[in-house]
DNA sequence: ATTTTAAATGGTAGCGTCACCATATGAGTT
DNA sequence: AACTCATATGGTGACGCTACCATTTAAAAT
């Protein structure tokens, strides 16, 4: 533990072998937890046997391999990966920034991004941005400082700096959950843009007297704002607009239909960013006694658990956010191997899912 | 970019300047990326200066701190904390391991956490145990190669292996969730087994005819399960259990009522592990026309956002989660500087909301 | 028996940083 | 003027590991 009262024992110039009791009090000694060359002495080989048997097994005879793996257990050793991302410049680290931790959407594509690298001994430095381009830019270069082997992001709108700051690094970036002809590296993700339009020709189709929206202000969903206004507008009708601040909530959902009725709006159909905000409409559709979908029919955005189960069930859009955290995972980890990339833009697609409330 | 083949160059032996274009050719050089040297270089320091300036900026003299960090902006330079961390033994890095990075009261806490360490320099390497312990086992050895300065667990039960890795690597810890009279070191959370007595002393003196739990099989769902039923002994009131496998969801809450249900179960209140199995509940009464709370209470566990807008609303057991994130977080730095810490239980508490289910 | 080839292992020299001292500088004290 | 003392800076040598060769050994081919 204290080993710093030790080298007070003076060692005056550079003899290699200056230490004076056990051989080992040097002044910047060891921390005394094994290390590479303690299981190589005590099997018998070179260190970089060791470092070997731990990285490419493959390369090693299966006798030495054993009798390395042995000592590794009886040593308890813990490699240590700081050390060793330094000499190969690999940390096997990733980084993925999300605009917020909590939001269980994002949660579930890190999840499954997450195992994925696991299985290929990387792991993930996650980094909350709170949809918030100053904070994401931070947040990177302070993750940079890590050397991760590659950078996931949230979205395509990222500051002029963090681009640079990313390009410098020169390392695989996959941004995610959207679309966009220019990535800055690969992109897996759907098109919001074609979400707003898609959802804007359903309601449509069933013939609504009245369409609006409450609108959340983060980036997504502002595209998805426009193509849906900018459809509806197509088919000459026009739209009564509600913004609502992020992060979204129950009581935003509530707020944002509010509005709405409170200008007047009325037998219609009203689209939410979000699940959670259509939640919210729903309750305050109910508190107002307006009936669902009868005078209001409501959907919402992201397919949650609970939107099944909503009384009455939630009309909403579905898209598989376990596909995008897979298919991240695996296009960043081809870039890292250096294999070339068959495609830098991959869609995964989105779908309408009706429920009751439409 | 391509170096490799520059090596191939015959250079022999060991002349310390053996390069022979551009005196830099050496068979293993330097990246090209920017260095604490480079940045020495420019400011007319050495580098032990530079490093300073980022560590330690207070002793140095305003005027060349002033100097460096021009010429640090300049040259672009990001620190590179493996060769730091190595160097100094201080990785910088906490591991916090959670059941699930998708249910959003773990994840919550994360964030408090994540937050509260980001402004003290540190960053959360972030592992998911799916409730399983062999996999936390190999979770935490995983992790503990990137010698973090801490780690965060979630919950008291971990494997003796575990326990044994985690005190071997002599790391604060910090234990979250629940409590324990012993710690590992230091444990932030609070008594489930009180919860479950709280939560039968709440339904016992509502005089619910019966009296049912939907238990999950995780470990802390487990604990709150005996404390319920024994509580509810002393009372002289059997408890119907209908237990359910993790991760918990709306599907299992409704089996889980279904199964008390089907065996003859009604007129009473249950308790459920989750809120999310307690929404289940609540479904799966509606489905069958049961009234809630007229012929059966339901009470769920966590307050989750949507707990207080389900219809009729979720009465349900509330605990801090940002509480426990930066309690532990601090509790975690004062360890890692040293301190001695005040007190290695720390109790969040918890409370009982009543709505419109009980 | 000799050569060729592949497989297994080892030696050396960093990777980029910071801890540990030592030294230089200037202000304050007697 | 000589001294102490605090402040500011620098030189050296690890930290623990792996890349890059070189070397040894065994097997295959001639």
């Amino acid at each position: 533990m204290s080993i710093s009262k030790n080298s007070r024992l003076k060692e005056k110039g550079r003899s290699p072998n200056s230490s004076t009791v056990d051989g080992s009090l040097n002044s910047r000694r060891s921390t005394g937890s094994v290390t590479l060359d303690d299981v190589a002495k005590l099997a018998g080989v070179s260190p970089i046997t060791v470092s070997r048997v731990l990285n490419h097994p493959g390369k090693v005879a299966a006798k030495t391999l054993e009798r390395v793996q042995q000592a590794i257990e009886r040593t308890g050793y813990v490699p240590n990966l700081l050390a060793g991302g330094l000499a190969s410049r690999r940390s096997r680290l990733i980084a993925a920034i999300i605009p917020s931790i909590s939001n269980s959407v994002y949660a579930e594509t890190i999840q499954f991004f997450t195992e994925r690298l696991l299985d290929f001994g990387y792991q993930v430095l996650l980094g909350e941005s709170g949809y918030d381009e100053l904070r994401e830019e931070k947040l990177i270069s302070a993750i940079l400082s890590r050397r991760p082997d590659g950078v996931f992001l949230t979205g395509i709108n990222h500051s002029a700096a963090c681009r640079k700051i990313l390009l410098t690094a020169d390392i695989p970036v996959v941004e995610t959950w959207d679309l966009t002809p220019t990535p800055l590296d690969v992109i897996v993700g759907f098109s919001h843009e074609q979400v707003g339009r898609s959802v804007a020709r359903f309601l449509h189709e069933k013939q609504y007297q009245r369409i609006g929206i409450v609108s959340a202000a983060d980036q997504r969903a502002t595209i998805r704002e426009k193509g849906f206004v900018d459809e509806l507008r197509k088919l000459g009708v026009e739209v009564a607009i509600s913004p609502v601040p992020v992060p979204t909530n129950f009581r935003l959902g509530r707020v944002g239909l509010a509005n709405l009725l409170d200008n007047g709006f009325s037998d219609g159909a009203v689209f939410f960013s979000s699940d959670t905000l259509a939640q919210g409409g729903l309750e305050e559709a109910r508190s107002r006694g307006i009936d669902v979908p009868g005078r209001l029919a409501i959907i919402g955005f992201g397919d949650q658990p609970y939107a099944a189960y909503t009384c009455p069930s939630l009309s909403t859009v579905r898209f598989d956010r376990a596909e995008i955290g897979r298919r991240a995972a695996d296009v960043l980890l081809e870039r890292i191997e250096g294999q070339p990339v068959q495609q830098n833009i991959i869609d995964v697609g989105f779908s309408i899912v009706e429920r009751e409330t439409t």
